[in-house]
DNA sequence: CTTATATTTGCATGATGACGCAAATGAACA
DNA sequence: TGTTCATTTGCGTCATCATGCAAATATAAG
């Protein structure tokens, strides 16, 4: 008796690994850098403007790689990393949509039989 | 010469609050439980069926309720946890728009004025 | 008012993670 | 090949956090 199985996509969706990558102060102000510059940065690049150190922006990066959010692309000795919009704004989109048809909040009232216990 | 403005709304948008009450698999554990339900839970009901104590149910509750995603109603005795379905909805679409807003991958071409610096 | 039930909070502990520095790796260039 | 520049990785340290247990708080019932 677990109601209708519309949760699932949502469990799928929502990955610790995004969100551990987004938790961050430090994470947060690479990608606003890298949104806000419009282009690929180097690990230099950002770190430059940050009161952090390079190896640490280059330990950040890597996580942001992992968890889909930059790109990273080799040119010459520099590492050149990049926002993926797409892919992110796709999967934050889904999230929504997963969250809504796990139960909507207006349509949802047909699921709940016994609604909530009344003290 | 930062641009474009319309990175702004995805740095408002970007709180580690949120994401730091997601990023663990607990709590997500305990949203996904919170989901199927389709209705509020007592901490109770949801350390019941969690290998984990009711007190660190409390204090994950109480993280996911100061970041907006559940919403908590005392009856009784016990209190009740319910998931914010809207609420979470619109804001992960709110965070898509703004990646897009502010970097569209099509339309993205015309702001890069000397695109990508060639090694 | 005392008891029973449900949740929250104080406290200690072990694990995870961010950080800086130094050393190692990789790539261009003389 | 040796040098230089950019990034990554090893390591130690400090802070944050998840967890369990016990005590405190809150509410319902006798």
């Amino acid at each position: 008796m677990d109601r209708d199985p519309c949760c699932e996509p949502l469990g799928d969706l929502l990955e610790p690994r995004l969100f551990k990558a987004l938790c961050e102060p430090s994470r947060l102000t690479i990608l606003g850098a890298l949104a806000e510059a419009g282009k690929p940065l180097s690990v230099g690049d950002i770190a430059e403007q940050l009161p952090i150190d390079f190896s640490v922006v280059s330990r950040h990066l890597a996580i942001l790689k992992e968890a889909g959010v930059v790109d990273a692309e080799k040119r010459g000795k520099a590492v050149y990393y990049a926002m993926r919009y797409e892919r992110l704004a796709d999967t934050f989109r889904a999230i929504a949509g997963a969250i809504e048809q796990c139960c909507p909040p207006e349509a949802g009232k047909t699921n709940q039989k016994e609604d909530t216990p009344h003290g």
